[in-house]
DNA sequence: TAGATTGTTAATCGATTAACAATC
DNA sequence: TAGATTGTTAATCGATTAACAATC
């Protein structure tokens, strides 16, 4: 339904908004969005035309309504229970992350496979072991799985996961997840990101020169 | 240059290339890397047209050169020195993430706000104050700058980088970073890809819904 | 040789942008 | 009223996919 590229923008959206109402702000217009989120007034109005929402000319949208829309759309209002699989410093930065709460998410349990971690204490939750996954996890309640485990390691723990009924997971591996087709995966690519820099770096460089030299033409 | 698509594919194509190096692999066809990546076989000959490499009919690319191809046009044999900002969880896991280094990355040194913080030990190198950033940074000959700091202190660190030269952000608070044109900066979605999920999530159940009823009819 | 795979051109697809009538 | 902004249609742009001759 939702184009990819638009479900993408959507939490940049409410965030941004969320940021507005602390100001106080009533009303927002596509270009205050288009300028905040870096976009075209274009994109903001079609992106926004997918949901349930109406605007006011000469006015924008209520602020109010368009984050009730937002938040509609990306069900921060339900609570969203997830498991945590590995409790290492990547898994326990999220798992002691402040917003997770304030966007609809909620870790109702934390798995690692190491002993050493096994019974330690996270975040007002206990560390369980892996080995407890297959019985214990189904029980939860919980749809979404967060793997914040070795690459080695991803493919195994998805197939659990999988396997115990699961319909996300947030990868934060590095790898490509093989997973049934009614299972979303959001990957969450860091390393990645970081190996993109020097490409976008260089690229960087080339437009600038280009550039001054455009600009040292004009002149 | 390179379509930002195919920059955004490049350290897939690495990353499974250097697998297929630890199987002994020496031929890769662009069926094998669609299958592997989950592309179409056209996609990856387009991506690989963009590099310094050709391929042979009937055997496919070689997969030393194809490596060697793919290092080059994301510089992993350069060392990019990378400074780290924000020593707390989530920038330990980068510190500590031992793959930095295979991906041509080194991060040689951190600062934090946190007194408590600053002057303990982190991967070898000891936390500095963010206080001395300013007269600091320019000497480390680092151009990356990796931002793991919270949302609300993001643009002020990254207002100081750009000042200290730095010509690449890699950003994993959750805000857009205002930059000149000349800096590249990378997002690393976290919480943004967990929001997606919910939407996902739905899309998945019906579609599989419409495949279900598509075989129920066709039955 | 026969057949599989590359490299490349053309077709398709989908997202973004432009344009503009409707409207408050 | 005049002017700014929405909602939507059409145009553009660019990426993906298909197709196929060349080739080993």
């Amino acid at each position: 339904m939702l184009p990819y590229p638009v479900i993408q923008r959507l939490p940049h959206y409410l965030s941004h908004v969320m940021e507005l109402k602390d100001d106080g702000v009533a009303w927002v217009s596509s270009g205050m969005l288009a300028h905040a989120l870096g976009l075209t007034t274009s994109t903001v109005r079609q992106d926004l035309s997918h949901l349930d929402l109406t605007g006011v000319s000469r006015r924008g949208y209520r602020r109010s309504q368009l984050e009730q829309a937002l938040r509609a759309e990306l069900e921060v209002d339900r609570t969203h229970r997830a498991v945590l699989v590995g409790a290492g410093y990547l898994g326990t930065a999220l798992a002691l992350h402040g917003d997770l709460k304030r966007y609809g998410f909620e870790i109702c349990a934390v798995f690692d496979n190491d002993p050493e971690v096994v019974g330690t204490a996270l975040g007002g939750l206990t560390v369980r072991s892996m080995k407890t996954f297959t019985r214990t996890a189904p029980r939860l309640k919980a749809s979404i799985a967060i793997l914040a485990v070795p690459r080695a390691a991803a493919q195994a723990v998805a197939d659990q996961a999988v396997a115990a009924g699961f319909r996300g997971i947030l990868n934060l591996a590095y790898c490509v997840l093989r997973v049934p087709d009614q299972v979303a995966v959001s990957d969450v690519r860091m390393l990645e990101k970081l190996q993109e820099l020097p490409c976008l770096m260089r690229l960087r460089a080339v437009s600038a020169t280009r550039r001054n030299r455009g600009a040292t033409a004009a002149a």
